[in-house]
RNA sequence: GGCGGCAUAGCCAAGUGGUAAGGCAGAGGUCUGCAAAACCUUUAUCCCCAGUUCAAAUCUGGGUGUCGCCUCCA
């Protein structure tokens, strides 16, 4: 397996730490606001890459946090007249609820900064004892020019970046790049009693902090969005090799944006989708089929186009199953001459699934092979394949798009239907019959209201529940 | 100003040296009730210029366009 590395900017082999298994950390929301689908393509990434980790064979423990204590969520306290802690509660739940809607499952901890003080304390403290960290009046910073390395993740020097960095608020500071590992506390601030008085931790030592409370000193996989890698990530570096004079990450995985109208979805922009809202007119699904169509990388841009082909692509994947159901109920359990090469050829696609998606978590290509799966088996009932062809190939088409998270809502869908509807789909047969065909379709078009498609197929009638929309 | 990404068919999007995956849309076909749905078939020489090579979308140099990071941001 291999993955794209932001630390050496190659794909390289992707070895553990310690065999079969893997540490995962991906930075998680601040919870000041719902998450745009900016945000959730990142947590999207995340979730398909612990699938695919684990379908793999290895032991996966992911982690990703939640920024519980910030300075927007101050503002938005005010602007909801709630307090921090009701407005970190509240968007938490969102969070998880919002995930659940897109099929992300949940991380194995999800840590909160307010829960892991006394480790960033300690943290700091050890920082300031080795002479990588000054205090400033109950600030305590970074001392960028005590770690020779600063950088290296960003590939900027120290002076690339002074010559960029805008008007600084604290001139008292050593560097204008050092940043703030504690903060002091302002009047009506959140706030914890340290060493330099009371006050609260800076973004990127929380992170960091997390991620050695919970996956150790030296972690596999390190993720965010694309946007993180300067400064929140470079920094994390920098606070934890010094600390530990270890690696930090060994491997960095950037997820690349989500664009509208080509421009960076951002709430800065004011130009984001909620999940919300794209659920008032789409299935969240299409959301997931939608970003795993583009590799992880690079930037895709959102549109109701896009939507609209990933809606139908999905629907071609549902269609699938469904023939696939119907004709392995009707066929026979017997096997047909050449029933064995169809399965190999049906589980060869297994095969190059993993080979596509070992290639730097290409989800493009694995869903090209899913696709290409689909057209085979299509194809192949022509031939009228025998009962165990059609199962392994339903099984397979699951598995593969389970594994993407995908094809997991109508599984188990009710196959069963009211009385009233199937006495119009009677009605409607014996009215094709009499060749009134105004009245069938008038029946037809009433079912396809209520989402219910009807096919007339050669071996008789076949219907299907539409997705939602 | 510094650093970086991207440019492939009508749209979306894979592909880092050997003559272009996949999806959507369109067109044709199968089935059929000249219906619907479903399924099948089908559509490109890869931004421009120069170079390296037997061979380049893929490597090198130059150019154009575009997006981003350097400030909170997934």
């Amino acid at each position: 397996m291999k993955f794209y590395n932001t630390l050496t900017r190659q794909k390289e082999e992707f070895v553990t730490a310690e065999p079969g298994k893997v540490k995962l950390y991906a930075c998680g929301p601040t919870v000041y606001n719902y998450f745009h689908i900016g945000n959730a393509r990142t947590f999207i990434t995340f979730d398909a890459l612990r699938n695919y980790l684990q379908y793999r064979g290895y032991e996966v423990t992911f982690v990703q946090n939640f920024t519980d204590v910030d300075d927007k969520i101050i503002q938005q306290a005010l602007k909801e007249n709630l307090s921090p802690k009701e407005i970190s509660e509240k968007y938490i739940d969102a969070y998880f609820k919002d995930a659940e809607s897109l099929g992300i499952l949940k991380a194995d901890v999800h840590p909160r900064v307010t829960e892991t003080i006394t480790e960033i304390i300690e943290f700091v403290q050890a920082l300031m004892d080795k002479g990588f960290a000054y205090e400033l009046k109950g600030d305590v910073y970074f001392d960028v020019e005590a770690y020779p390395d600063y950088g290296a993740l960003s590939k900027q020097s120290l002076e690339e970046l002074k010559s960029g960095a805008r008007i600084e608020v604290n001139e008292a500071k050593k560097n204008p790049l050092d940043f703030a590992l504690w903060k002091t506390a302002k009047p009506g601030e959140p706030s914890w009693d340290s060493p330099w008085g009371k006050g609260r931790p800076g973004w990127h030592i929380e992170c960091s902090a997390m991620a050695k409370k919970y996956l150790g000193e030296t972690i596999d996989i390190h993720g965010g969005g694309g946007d993180l890698v300067f400064p929140h990530h470079e920094n994390e570096v920098a606070q934890s090799q010094a600390l530990t004079g270890k690696p930090f990450a060994r491997y960095w995985i950037h997820v690349g944006y989500l664009n509208v109208d080509n421009r960076k979805m951002s709430k800065s922009l004011n130009n984001f989708f909620t999940p919300r809202e794209i659920a008032e007119e789409f299935d969240l699904e299409v959301v997931r089929v939608f970003m795993l169509s583009a590799h992880y990388r690079n930037p895709i841009n959102f549109s109701r186009e896009g939507m609209e082909a990933s809606k139908n692509g999905l629907e071609r994947l549902y269609n699938a199953l469904d023939n696939w159901r119907y004709y392995s109920e009707k066929t026979e359990q017997t096997p047909v001459e050449g029933d064995e090469a169809r399965l190999r050829e049906v589980e060869n696609h297994r095969t190059r699934f993993t080979e596509e998606m070992d290639d730097d978590f290409n989800t493009a290509n694995g869903m090209a092979v899913i696709f290409e799966l689909v057209k085979t088996v299509n194809e192949m009932i022509t031939q009228k394949p025998g009962k165990k062809v059609l199962e392994t190939a339903m099984q397979l088409l699951q598995e593969l798009s389970g594994v993407l998270g995908l094809l997991t809502k109508r599984k188990d869908q009710d196959r069963s239907l009211d009385t009233e509807i199937e006495a119009l789909i009677r009605e409607r047969q014996s009215a094709r019959k009499e060749k009134n065909y105004p009245r069938a379709d008038q029946i037809r078009d009433e079912l396809t209201a209520q989402g219910i498609v009807l096919e007339d197929t050669p071996e008789g009638i076949k219907w299907k529940r539409l997705a939602k929309k």
